[in-house]
DNA sequence: CGCTTAAGTTAACTGCGGTTCAAGTTTTTA
DNA sequence: TAAAAACTTGAACCGCAGTTAACTTAAGCG
């Protein structure tokens, strides 16, 4: 077995590999919140443990081993975030710290029992996709709305899920997962960007844009019924 | 904070002094499963942390910050357990080996939460007491039935949750926390002890009957609806 | 094209938690 | 009561995971 430590790193990179081609150091050094240093002699143990590949000064890559561990550890994560919320009644901006915890230490067993119990959900609270046992991944769906510059209409798919503050005020706005909007117009200078949404219109500041997925409205969230609701309100799994 | 190491030889120490007042290092080093020399260099530590008090030689004592934490953590692992068992439907004798890590990694809010959804439960599936969140800890109920000699009726108070085939062989037998069992006698030369339970006689071997501890019928147990029952099934947390 | 600079790596050190082996202290027993 | 046995501790060591400080490397610019 892995350490908690092994697991982070893993974590770390398989991430940063799904945003950028280049896996930096430095990147996995903010996320996993250590020295350079510290990533510099992990990355030489993940080597020898046949967990990465690294050719110092150059990229780092996940073996399948690597990211068959990662995957298992993002599984555990999104699934124990869902459950969190469903079964135990946390909001969706407390999940993040106790996961990831807790991603670490449950068993398969555990693992297998409230992904059955919650009736196999496809995403973590924050619409983050589950990947399977087999280690299959649905696609990471939605751009930043800040990315968005013509008008249209569009539904959220994800939103960033460790600013607990931003989740919060998310929340308060009722932007979740499965809430349609319109984008109308991003305010000049630097302004926030202008959504209508249940009728109102909305006022999204631009950090909070950059964490706040949107797709077109036409695509089917996996697992989602109502595709274009507008109630903003994820389902609920009822036992 | 204090690591889960710290952790696991507190609570060793806090079960080694329920039992006997001397508590050895050989005791605590058997519990926590190391060597003698890891006992020695952690109560050094333990000391420096002021979480115990040891005089080389001699004994260990938990301090009140030590007991404390012990107390947390059997508070977990007995919470834990019961809601292994109650919302996940886990089997008694699975749910103490996940239980033994994820005491270490959960937080205050996620022990609130699984208390309240139990309804506070007042023991664990195996009927230890569970200690309250004030540091006060219901009084270990039950003797073995290994030291019984006379005929008697009597309740299953508790049994010892370590062993998972024992717990298996309990549960074919129907005995568990509850169950009103009437002793008639032990086998000669060092025999069965001849119980009969629910109308039929059972033979229980010897070292079952050292990890299975009963009391006077009279004996209510705390938290228990039916005292005298000879269900022998715990009542089960309904949502 | 070499020089600066930022990124990455190595070296030396720390703390934790374990090990084995040897030495010391109690306790038991002959 | 002295020797043997059992228990406890100390010393030297290891692996993991981090740190800071010094050194390499790669990249980009004048």
């Amino acid at each position: 077995m892995s350490t908690p430590s092994v697991e982070d790193y893993l974590k770390a990179i398989y991430k940063a590999r799904t945003n950028a081609e280049d896996v930096t150091s430095q990147d996995i050094a903010a996320r996993v919140g250590v020295s350079g240093a510290a990533v510099s002699k992990m990355l030489r143990r993940l080597t020898e443990l046949r967990l990465a590949e690294h050719t110092p000064y150059h990229g780092v890559r996940l073996t399948k081993a690597g990211e068959k561990i990662a995957l298992e550890i993002i599984r555990h994560h999104r699934l124990l975030e869902r459950y969190l919320v469903e079964a135990l009644g946390y909001s969706w901006d407390q999940v993040h710290v106790e996961a990831e915890r807790l991603e670490h230490h449950i068993s398969e067993e555990f693992e297998a029992r409230i992904d059955a119990l919650l009736g196999y959900p496809a995403t973590c609270p924050h619409g983050d996709p589950i990947p399977a046992r087999d280690g299959s991944v649905p696609a990471i769906r939605g751009t930043a709305l800040s990315s968005q510059s013509d008008a249209a209409t569009l539904v959220v798919e994800r939103v960033g899920d460790t600013d607990a503050k931003l989740l919060r005020y998310f929340d308060g706005l009722g932007l979740r997962p499965g809430a349609v909007i319109e984008f109308v117009e991003r305010e000049p200078f630097g302004g926030a960007f202008l959504v209508r949404f249940a009728g109102t219109l909305v006022r999204v500041a631009p950090e909070a844009a950059d964490q706040l997925f949107v797709g077109a409205c036409g695509n089917l969230r996996a697992g989602s019924e109502e595709p274009c609701s507008t109630s903003g309100v994820e389902r609920r799994v009822v036992e």
